[in-house]
DNA sequence: ACAGATATTGCAAGCGTTTGCGTTGTAAAT
DNA sequence: ATTTACAACGCAAACGCTTGCAATATCTGT
């Protein structure tokens, strides 16, 4: 007994010793139990709160009791895009009483996996999962189970997972004519995971607008990317070794266009006369960095409201089919898109 | 039984029954327990993962497990600055074996308490908490059960819990100092929330270096804020409508002070000519921004990293006393600020 | 081959809840 | 006064796991 816990937590028992009950009758109290009789209630209640109860998430989980947990999987702090849709979810969940519970994936496949499968087995009612990048090592695992979930900008190729997406390839398409209706021919991209449905679509937009104008594809101009603004960095540094550089990049998110801004500043480029800059999210920093960055924006607040209702829908009715709703992009233009300048 | 939980896991039990073993053993092999031969560990191992078995953290803890999670109790997510320490974090809990669980108060009272305890109530084996407001609701529990817990950037007046912080009150006096320096004399602050250490420290090295400087303090200059960016704006246009306006703002943390670039601009101010600003934290927008913003740097990584590591070291040894550890802050100069204009 | 160590393993209790089922209490119905 | 019905409550099992202790296996030396 070297380390004896000296776990003295108040549990149900000491409620109901206190309160002079069973210890069942105070779980149907805390549960809200229909049939109690109003004094004992009330006096359960006031030994609960006299003595600082405070509910064992593991217990009432493991007894098979709902935890009132969603769980919220993401990929990284770091990004504004997460804050913001996150910022939805809570938002939507504010009246009822669910908490949430984080996990970041940092983009691990390994922590993807294990997240996913642990926050299902018990530890949550539901799970919203933001641009997960690896969801064939779990999603059946849900779906034998019928666990509650909904995936936020990613699609399920097989449509068996209720997602919430925005219209990747529209917003990508809409970039890049506007890009090429400024006059630019060498237009990048620098893409984003590309085991993303969303980074898929997005390419797909990028290269159907330049089609589109009869500009011609150029390898060279297209660097996969992972989202991070060092990575903007660096392939904005690749783009603008070539020797022909483009006089334009659209990156697949807000980051990486911030990384590519701080390259030009760095090279003494000046933005947007010498290299016009699209982003993809909007995310808040978005509108105060400077220069004023131009994005495509995803509804993200909304996306974490919509999300959350879905998913709360499909906890009270887990037999429901598979829902995939879109949501629309638009294009900001703000201070980092010009027509090329001529040299 | 309507709605018969099709429950399927996977459990201890499968795994024993599959290699042929008791689900003690099984469970020994799971948490590297010593004495097991050799060939039994692999065959469980094997069939572990042959079924696809994930632990359910709910029954490890409650059976007096360690949960191998440590849990971070956060403000909200909006800051870079929690997403910054929430990194170093990360960062630091790499090589072990341990994950984050994060909760958000959304700086509501309720929360605060209520997550805290849940969180040391067998979901985590640590906790950290970042800037929180009111520990008193909880402390006690904590100290009473032995729970390890560290406290970032918030001290405890009584010095029983362990904490990291920084030097606040020497860098809102470099702050105000620098301004000084510059010549204002009319100079705001916009303060934290001032239940936390940090918010009182900083007010308190505004005063200072202005009684240093025999400026005459002025109530209607200071004003509270919660850290929040639109609370900045709110707080600028208040400053700005005074008879006789300040010239220069120190704002407790960089979101206030991104809310009075914002207002500035939205009248007409131009930056650093007609007002200056200084942030606190520099959180990494700060650099990005447009002005870029002079910021008082907190080494938030850092602080993450050695929260992390006290944290782990109390787990490992409860009784040890608590320790305060205090970083230091820094100055960083960028586009801000400017002696003021005579007019 | 056998006692005595020592390495491995199994048994069963217990962690704090929820919940099906059975028991008690009480008021309405006969 | 007896039933009957149902509201109110208690008992005990179960959730999946850890762990002290007891049982069994394996290996020594003789």
């Amino acid at each position: 007994m070297v380390n004896q816990k000296k776990n003295q937590n108040i549990t149900i028992v000491d409620v109901a010793k206190d309160s002079g009950v069973s210890y069942s009758t105070v779980s149907r109290v805390l549960n809200g139990y229909e049939f109690v009789k109003e004094s004992t209630r009330e006096k359960v209640l006031a030994s609960a709160k006299a003595l600082g109860y405070v509910a064992n998430q593991q217990a009432r989980s493991l007894a098979g009791g709902r935890t009132n947990i969603i769980g919220l999987l993401v990929p990284t702090l770091d990004m504004g895009y997460v804050a913001t849709i996150a910022r939805g979810v809570e938002e939507a969940l504010g009246s009822t009483d669910y908490d949430i519970m984080l996990y970041t994936t940092q983009r691990q496949r390994e922590k993807e996996a294990r997240y996913a499968k642990m926050i299902a087995n018990g530890m949550s009612d539901g799970l919203l999962l933001l641009a997960p990048a690896y969801m064939d090592d779990y999603v059946d695992n849900f779906i034998d189970n019928e666990f509650p979930y909904v995936m936020v900008d990613q699609e399920d190729p097989e449509y068996r997972s209720s997602t919430i997406s925005v219209t990747n390839w529209q917003g990508a398409y809409q970039a890049t004519e506007h890009l090429i209706r400024l006059g630019h021919q060498r237009i990048a991209h620098i893409a984003g995971i590309m085991s993303m449905s969303s980074a898929q679509q997005r390419l797909e937009g990028y290269r159907e607008a330049l089609a589109r104008y009869d500009i011609p594809f150029d390898d060279n101009l297209v660097i996969v990317g992972n989202y991070l603004q060092e990575n903007g960095v660096r392939a904005t540094h690749q783009l603008m070794e070539l020797d022909n550089p483009p006089t334009a990049i659209f990156a697949a998110n807000d980051m990486m266009a911030f990384g590519a801004i701080e390259v030009a500043m760095s090279r003494d480029l000046r933005i947007p006369e010498q290299l016009s800059v699209i982003g993809f999210d909007d995310v808040p920093q978005a509108m105060y960095s400077y220069p004023k960055l131009t994005s495509v924006r995803q509804p993200l607040t909304q996306m974490g409201h919509t999300a959350t209702r879905l998913l709360l829908s499909i906890i009270d009715n887990p037999e429901q089919k598979a829902q995939h709703i879109t949501l629309s992009t638009e294009l900001i233009e703000r201070d980092t898109c010009a027509p090329p300048t001529a040299n």
